[in-house]
DNA sequence: AACCTGCCTG
DNA sequence: CAGGCAGGTT
């Protein structure tokens, strides 16, 4: 084991030390324990830390295959593309495209987790990029717009390369805006001839790239090898780690990136992996298994997108009906836009046509003279605001043309209000969006109380004109809504992979969830969070058919069952700007963490009997609950009972034990202190039982006896103490302290009438305790067992009435 | 080895 | 309550 985490590994051998001061023990099995336990923890970690890296990541590896790679640049360099095309006439049209991409682009940049919105832009465009492909892949410079958000498959560190190189030199990037050169001459000439007409159409495809996904790839090349290498090497990886998921991980994945495939790395399973001794390590570690959970987080992440989409889609609505004129200019300018979109259909899946077909449609009915206008304005109003903000990203500033905003003043309102509510639309959404994933995983995993996940379906609202106000509101419901979680960049985060050993969660998790949970099973299935075993559950097929979207457009990297949280997500200030990338890293530690020590706890005991259901708070009847569920099941691989998977499906029988199970535990311990397992199953027959289960239960009960003979004890002491010395005098009766703190342990609400030969066991105890240490027995460590072997006999028939699981309903209602 | 139990700890 | 461990039993 590595030496790292040495701090947890003192901490816990002082636990031990505690322990061992009643018990001799070993110390170095117990130090063994601690630093394995400390392992798993630190791996844990690491591999979380991973998987959002690969979650990141995840989009562009996706797209390797195609031509995906070439482009990517387009959103970071909104800028450098403004700059290589429109010098005439046309300079203000140009303009607002820039702007318009820009806008594209900083929000790209901003969020980190804007490349989801890029995800679904891209699926937009697909349809339109069609016609346009064989160019893009010859164009370096040239390549049509494709938009950056559309790239925005792209990996961040391609991003970034982008809006470098863009600056330096802005033919290597080509601006969205930036015609290829035939196309460009094609387009000025066009201008010349109807400037007015051309103007409109630029503003439509922009918009209309806007709108759409810009879906297109530009060829850059030159952007990041070095990600790309690294994406090779996980997808590889990735490929690899399919292989065997059972093997432990302790030589999982091995620093080298390129890694045969015929390799295996346990994929998600087997969370422990060997700690990252050295950043160098750990670094590599991370690109490793970044990959692992590509698929799973790619189902996840397809989740997230339709959501996105939905959004996008409203939001064009919106726009379109803020500019509901109808114009059929536009087509001549199709095909420009056509670079723009992406040829998707390889990647974009069956879910791009919807959107496509929508965009389509609605952009038919837009006027470009109309959109001209718009778009004038609200160039000019971002130029006004590129002052202050100084374009930090962009390398030329724009906007602010003397003529340009003139003429379109009367629109000036609407256009600022059309971007200001894109803007805010688009903030909002990645606050939310972010915020949540951050609470998500902030949040301790505790049963939650029942709350729904929200069913993905979304309200038929749609944005108002004036959306500001209300109607984020419902976006940012909308957002609450997702069950997954859009993860900051991991580029971002990537270089600086802060390795949170010592943060192992020690706190125990409540077990008990709430009706309808799974039980979980631990550690032998080790599989981690991030689903070891794909269940089919996991993959709404539905959504994945209908979102269109390639698989690995984005990736959840963490685990499902957190999803099934209830998100509530306060709604992001939208206007506050994201801290974006800096705030990556410390959201990822901090989610990355939380994963972890899930996954420790679910992976670590030795101890069949403990169980982790707090992973799963899921909620009953939502579609994330059945995720979970699903999951939960899966990564409790020894599970004897994985036939039945479908406890939905059936009746009454859950997967968990339920606070009313507590409550019922409670209560049949004034009946029996010490039942079998076999009672158990009969008492508990609504609960489809299992070794986490049965262990869970024998758990409760043997906490119930710890409560009671120590309440025992210490009254005994108590008597003894106040000078009691006849055994007759004890007895436990409805109005002694004693049977008060009894009762309020076991029948808190008082509800429940104590049998009274509860109360004769009780003072049998009591006066046991007494004799016990009025004759000195106490001395001896093991005094009590005596007792208890006393005790264990005195166990009374639990009625009948508990074998039925509305018992308490019965019981409490007499 | 698997399981159960008790003890300690958080 | 739950986690974890040691010890005992089968």
């Amino acid at each position: 084991m590595p030496d790292h985490d040495s701090d947890s590994f003192l901490s816990r051998q002082t636990k031990r030390r505690r322990v061992d001061i009643g018990v001799k023990r070993t110390v170095g099995s117990t130090a063994a324990n601690a630093a394995a336990a400390a392992a798993t923890t630190s791996a844990d970690i690491a591999h979380a830390k991973a998987a959002i890296f690969g979650a990141m990541n995840s989009l562009n590896s996706h797209h390797h295959g195609s031509d995906a790679d070439s482009m990517d640049c387009s959103m970071v360099q909104p800028h450098g593309h403004a700059g290589v095309v429109t010098a005439t006439n046309s300079e203000s049209k140009s303009n607002v495209l820039r702007k318009l991409l820009k806008r594209a682009n900083s929000y790209e940049d901003a969020f980190p987790g804007a490349t989801i919105i890029s995800q679904l832009l891209k699926s937009n465009m697909a349809k339109n990029g069609r016609g346009e492909r064989g160019e893009r892949g010859d164009r370096e410079d040239g390549g049509f717009p494709r938009s950056g958000l559309s790239s925005g498959g792209s990996e961040a560190p391609q991003e970034d390369a982008c809006s470098n190189s863009s600056q330096d030199s802005p033919q290597e990037c080509l601006s969205p805006f930036g015609h290829p050169p035939a196309l460009g001459a094609f387009d000025l000439e066009r201008l010349n001839d109807e400037h007015l007409r051309a103007k409109r159409a630029r503003v439509e495809n922009i918009i209309r790239g806007m709108s759409h996904s810009p879906g297109v790839v530009v060829p850059t090349r030159h952007i990041g090898e070095r990600d790309h290498e690294l994406e090779q090497c996980g997808r590889e990886r990735e490929r690899e780690m399919d292989g065997d998921r059972d093997r432990e991980m302790e030589m999982n994945c091995p620093p080298q990136l390129p890694s045969p495939r015929g390799e295996v790395c346990s994929r998600e399973n087997k969370r422990k992996q060997r700690l990252p001794q050295q950043q160098q390590q750990s670094f590599t570690q991370l690109v490793c298994q970044r990959k692992e959970q590509k698929h799973e987080e790619r189902r996840q992440l397809k989740l997230q997108l339709e959501d996105m989409q939905k959004q996008l889609r409203q939001l064009q609505e919106k726009f379109f009906q803020i500019y509901d004129s109808t114009d059929d200019s536009e087509h001549d300018l199709s095909h420009d836009l056509g670079n723009m979109s992406e040829d998707s259909a390889g990647r974009s899946d069956a879910g791009g046509d919807d959107r496509t077909d929508r965009s389509d449609n609605e952009m038919s009915d837009l006027d470009p003279g109309h959109f001209l206008d718009r778009a004038r304005a609200l160039l000019q109003e971002q130029a006004l605001l590129a002052e202050g903000d100084k374009l930090r990203r962009e390398g030329l500033v724009w906007g602010k043309g003397p003529g340009q905003g003139p003429s379109s003043s009367m629109h000036h309102a609407e256009g600022k209000l059309l971007a200001e509510t894109l803007k805010q639309e688009l903030n909002s959404a990645m606050n939310q969006v972010v915020d949540t994933v951050v609470k998500v995983f902030a949040k301790p995993p505790r049963p939650t109380p029942p709350q729904v996940f929200p069913p993905l379906p979304m309200p038929p609202e749609r944005f108002g004109v004036n959306v500001k106000g209300p109607n984020f509101h419902t976006a940012n419901q909308r957002l609450q809504c997702f069950g997954d979680v859009v993860i900051p960049n991991p580029l971002d985060s990537f270089g600086s992979i802060p390795v949170p050993g010592a943060n192992d969660q020690t706190e125990a998790l409540p077990l008990v969830v709430r009706k309808t949970q799974t039980e979980h099973h631990q550690q032998s299935s080790a599989v981690g969070a991030h689903g070891g075993h794909q269940h089919p559950s996991l993959h709404p097929s539905s959504l994945s058919t209908s979102m269109g979207f390639s698989p690995p457009s984005f990736r959840h990297p963490f685990p499902l069952p957190l999803m099934g949280y209830p998100f509530q997500s306060p709604v992001g200030p939208p206007s506050g700007g994201y801290p974006g990338k800096d705030r990556s890293s410390p959201d990822s530690m901090d989610l990355s963490r939380e994963t972890t020590s899930l996954r420790t706890k679910m992976s670590s005991g030795h101890h069949v009997g403990h169980h982790h259901r707090s992973f799963s708070p899921t909620n009953p009847g939502s579609t994330a609950e059945g995720l979970s569920l699903s999951l939960i099941k899966s990564e409790c691989g020894d599970m004897s009972d994985m036939n039945d998977i479908s406890p939905y499906s059936g009746s009454t029988i859950q997967e968990g034990l339920s606070p009313n199970h507590l409550k019922k535990a409670k209560l049949m311990f004034f009946y029996a202190r010490y039942p079998s397992s076999n009672m158990l199953k009969i008492f508990f027959s609504d609960v489809k039982f299992n070794r986490c289960i049965t262990s869970q239960l024998i758990k409760w009960f043997s906490n119930f006896r710890e409560f009671y003979y120590i309440q025992m004890e210490k009254f005994a002491r108590q008597a003894i103490n106040d000078g009691v010395t006849g055994v007759e005098e004890m007895s436990v009766s409805r109005d002694c302290e004693l049977y008060r703190a009894l009762n309020m342990h076991y029948n808190k609400a008082n509800d429940f009438e104590v049998p009274e030969l509860f109360l004769e066991v009780a003072t049998i105890t009591l006066r046991e305790f007494f004799n016990a240490i009025v004759a000195g027995k106490d001395v001896d460590p093991s005094w009590k067992k005596a007792i208890y072997k006393v005790i264990c006999k005195l166990d009374s028939e639990v009625p009948e009435v508990f074998k039925s699981p509305n018992c308490l309903q019965e019981l409490l209602h007499e």
